[in-house]
DNA sequence: GATATTTCAATCATCATACAAAAGCAATTG
DNA sequence: CAATTGCTTTTGTATGATGATTGAAATATC
């Protein structure tokens, strides 16, 4: 931060900073939607790097619908809905945000749909190295224990790579979706470990059922690992307004 | 085209065009993934542009997955299954090419996935004014007769409103590639009137359903409209593969 | 006074140039 | 032969200038 509260960069790689920085004031509402941005100059001032860097930075913002460019009059802020909530780094960007943006009631929605598909397509067309990978990323999780970001991590990789087992392009792009709605559910309901328990077998069955090619068993299996994320993400929406009791 | 077969674009407004044939000699594996994109100066004589432009346009590229830039050492065109085919701009860089993706396929089973799933959340949720949307594009396409641009334009239209009215941003997003299986897949059946007024019927079935919000009948007229979509496709697909034939 | 036209300032779009920093390669040297 | 050093290439950033276009103010016309 600099002596006017702007978030301020350094010179050598600044890119990724500053466009991550205007990200940030326009997730944080600084700019609101249907808001001008200030003027290319202001934000050079306002950011400390040339212009060069705050059109790169803006074209890329406006590549993922975050704002949106009027030639010779400025560049506007969009609304949420006009964002682009599927690309990875529009998510990395709202960050812990995202429960102020009714996101993931809509991505557990989303999982509903998309993910006992995908499960029993895994079933049919999973190579034996997919499998493989897909076990890998259980094991990870059964020996995870205590040490909440391991699990995370390899409780994203089976998701991610079930997704790539169902050999859809479509349903694997979608996981950056469910890699944010894991890393969010989890770390709410890290002191339920019984229920972690009961989520690592749920695991097991579903690697079990893509060896055994039971499409209906897959099918089965992800839709129970859903409902324990519907239970595990209300206790993350509950923690994360305490606002709203009673 | 210029004396050396390269897309060339004129000054005033030149960016979008830049980034389109950058796109298209992308997709048309002039640059195949694994290679280097020429350096920025010689992309500047290419497409003949300032370095200022260059930059930019692969700043959006980059962004949306196509390329990868390395620091100080080149840019690099990304493999195709690490674009964001989710990404509207990215669908229509592939346009016709999409026949050479297996994504039509794909986006058929997420569609399976997502739309009766949607259906039935429009059922649940939608306002009066979003069935009324929902219904008026079915008027447009009941009117549009034989013409099949203006019948493309009323599906694609009712397919967002209906995904509009699920109230879910997730299933918004995808109406990007639902967009474009329509489009594809309709263009290639025009000739078979009988199916077309029958879905039409269909989705006529479906505002009803709407109305009584009858989550049940709205699943299942999706999932019809989906069957008729499968033909569809099957058509087109074999249109645009005739060397595949045995 | 109201309306249509013109002018003008503001701002983005593009260009050209310069320099810095860093990655890769080659030459040099121990 | 290996390790260091230095050079070249290429990207990253900065700066200033010019063109083009929009929106609004100023002016002219009715």
């Amino acid at each position: 931060m600099d002596e006017a509260g702007n978030t301020v960069v350094r010179r050598p790689r600044v890119q990724k900073n500053v466009t991550r920085a205007i990200a940030a004031d326009i997730c944080a509402d600084i700019f609101s939607a249907g808001d001008f941005l200030p003027t290319e100059n202001d934000l050079c001032d306002r950011y400390g790097v040339s212009r060069t860097v705050i059109r790169e930075s803006l074209k890329i913002l406006e590549s993922k619908g975050l704002v949106r460019g009027r030639s010779r009059v400025g560049t506007v802020v969009c609304r949420k809905d006009e964002w682009n909530i599927l690309d990875q780094q529009v998510l990395e960007w709202i960050g812990p945000r995202i429960f102020e943006f009714d996101l993931l009631n809509c991505i557990l929605e989303a999982r509903r749909a998309i993910e006992p598909a995908a499960a029993e397509l895994a079933a049919e067309r999973a190579t034996v190295q997919e499998i493989a990978d897909v076990e890998r990323a259980w094991l990870e999780m059964r020996d995870a224990e205590g040490d909440i970001e391991r699990f995370t991590k390899a409780d994203v990789a089976f998701h991610t790579s079930l997704l790539k087992a169902s050999h859809n392009q479509v349903f694997l792009q979608l996981s950056s979706i469910i890699q944010v709605a894991l890393e969010f559910s989890l770390h709410a309901s890290n002191e339920v470990v019984d229920r972690r328990d009961e989520a690592v077998d749920i695991h097991r069955q579903l690697v079990e059922a893509l060896r055994m090619r039971d499409t209906a068993a897959a099918r089965n299996c992800s839709l129970q690992l859903l409902s324990l994320a519907a239970r595990d993400l209300a206790v993350a929406v509950k923690k994360h307004q305490p606002q709203a009791s009673s």
